[in-house]
DNA sequence: TATGAATGAGGGTTCATTCAT
DNA sequence: TATGAATGAACCCTCATTCAT
């Protein structure tokens, strides 16, 4: 990418637009032109939730100033109010782009894997792996989305059962693969989730964090054991 | 206790003393007789903090207002400020008085239990059955403390570690008495707490919730097979 | 000036810049164009010190409410907080704006005459002219500074220094200039100083107060004498 | 004194009142007698009052807390206002009873002096000698009481007025001698007032304040000379 | 008289949001 | 679209004063 300001946890990039396809652009224009106009709110709109994301993470929900997102974001106050009507909407669309990047990423790492416990296990590196080199994603989902207050509940909600529910697709395709016993995965999703985040937001508060992914083999046990995987396949 | 204003999550009673011993106090006063000063203050200290439970695990720590808790305790913004230095010593020594009261309640559960699986069923029975019933209790530890700022987070992790510890010195016990594979008892606790949290989480974020405890077999399958307890104990 | 709101004690132009420079500014705006932004970020702020001015001198720096003076300023709480930090840092800055004021004024009284007398003349009457029409201006710095807290006293300090040296330093040309004797000019600096200081005190606190400036003679006499000047000419 | 609590700016005895008197009560009760009420409630005002003294010197009028004041007079709130009204009352108290003591001290030293200039020369002495020990007294009557507010201001001119008027007495005797010429005794006693006050209190706010006493010498001639003392009686 | 818990008005400050330019 | 000055409601906290005990 070679447009100015923009760095982030995406890339700026329209969704479903790569950079080649902006050198394509079949408009005419050569690739030296101004971005057309959509293209600047675009990545002015990602740059916004760039900055959200940091200040959130770092000072919490209630504590983040407007006027720092908008100052990191190199705009101003009223142009972030341009782009989003409010601190609570900027906060919604940034839990909604951090969870979909999140899930498109767990995604991306289990593509190609067939195997349920392979995936579970794919699953489970890549969260740690992800959380671990991404710090202000992990205390935005895990830490300071709780507590925003009630008005964001309802998103706190569905985002875990995102998680959740994802997480109990992969079980119900072990057990329908009969290699463990029918189980309430929904339960046990959340718990594996609840689990998970624990260890995550543990990590997040220590002062001297150790390394994250060196807790996968107890939570791998765990896990695998929890749900009644013969042993000779958890190793 | 029959002190007018008093209810709450304890009785009020000045530490280490039991309404007995009210009731038998030397004094020569009657049973009908106004309590001393000292009584008083702690009354009104206990009744500040009842209030203050209900009001920050309904509005969180930042939308909680002070005068609101002032006003639900039937006293004054300077009678609270009289009892506690501020807001936020306020909802720290809440926070102790909580954590001391819940693990105080589920180790009365665990009296006279000997056997370290069936002690951890009680632990893991009561620890549901005490959220379940006490909503404001759950809120206040699982989810507003979160996210509450940078303040608390110290506190935070103390109280995590003390729930992850209280599992972790039960499994050890398991170990030791052989019940249970050699485990890293520091995470598993850790997961444990998370993976229950989550469960009650959900739970208190639920517009429409079911039965907390509902979800103890699932729990307690998931929590027993993972630690490797043979499949006979688990029933 | 004819900008609405604008009166108080300079003119409310941006330093270095005369109502004539506004007149003709090359912007090709006419003479009744709106001001530009810089120039109504100024005006507001003078106001503000304005407002100060009359506040902190009626009521003294505690009892001085921030929301009257931002009202007497035509604007609100929030708008006085944009271009101050707080209300020390406005006590603050109208100190620092009324010293150089005050300073100015006199100095431009003794431009052009060369006589050091004559000089400690003109500045003993600008002086006491100066506070005779601007009272607050004298209840300010004379009255109100004092007593404002210890955070003010270094700036006390510096504002006593500041009167009393310049006096000084009149007291070492006319000692250079052989018409009187050597002296310790900082403490007959200091001394008359406070002296005016006092009579000007006074003068403020007086229920029915007469006519300042007739305590010039003697004054003139008291000083004069005091430092050795020949009778002949004090006159 | 052997009372206990009790030490301060005076003795804590009823005025007028020596230790002597004390022991030869005529009340017939020994001198192992515990005090009378009239003495306990004397021997407490008196305590309030050397507490306020140390606590509005140090503090100023405003950041004084009145529970700072009663702790340091080892009484509660409750009590002191049983002896003062009122904040505003304690103080005006205080301003009394420290502007009564000096100037009793001041006359003291002057006492059995009868040459007009030898009289103003101890008197000078003596406040120099008597802040420069006493910098609590001189904080509260120089630096403290001015803006306190403007509650305070009739006191302030009265106090003023007092030390005014008590050197404007001298230099009118000194005229009535003939040592001097005939004088606006009141202006210039107002004059000398406010240039000790100015000397003082810049002493008094130097971080690293120097021998007060050592203005003497300046103080001495400047004022003599501004007076129209004959040269040879300065020396 | 003394205590200290309680009161409550008042103040400084913050900050999400608006809107004229 | 962008800017940033302005708004104003809300909040935490202080502290002189009162009064039941």
């Amino acid at each position: 990418m070679t447009f100015p300001g923009c760095q982030g946890v995406n890339d700026g990039v329209p969704e479903g637009m790569t950079d080649l396809d902006i050198m394509n652009r079949p408009t005419g224009r050569s690739v030296f032109a101004m971005p057309t106009n959509a293209e600047r709110k675009h990545f002015r709109h990602q740059r916004i939730l760039d900055a959200a994301l940091d200040v959130f993470a770092r000072d919490g929900y209630h504590a983040a100033a407007v006027e720092e997102i908008a100052s990191l974001a190199e705009t101003s106050k009223g142009g972030l109010y341009f782009h989003f009507p409010g601190k609570q909407s900027l906060f919604l669309a940034l839990l909604d782009r951090s969870t979909f990047l999140l899930l498109e990423r767990i995604e991306a790492r289990m593509a190609g894997v067939d195997d349920p416990i392979a995936r579970v296990d794919a699953a489970l590196r890549g969260v740690l792996h992800i959380f671990a080199t991404q710090r202000p994603l992990a205390r935005l989902l895990l830490l300071e989305t709780m507590g925003a207050g009630p008005e964001f509940q309802a998103k706190l909600v569905e985002i875990h059962r995102r998680f959740a529910a994802f997480i109990a697709r992969n079980l119900d395709a072990a057990a329908a693969a009969g290699i463990i016993p029918p189980l309430d995965a929904q339960t046990v999703g959340l718990a594996w989730f609840g689990a998970l985040n624990q260890v995550v937001t543990t990590w997040l508060l220590d002062p001297n964090p150790g390394d994250l992914e060196a807790a996968y083999p107890a939570l791998r046990t765990l896990f695998l054991r929890g749900v009644g995987v013969p042993e000779e396949r958890i190793r």
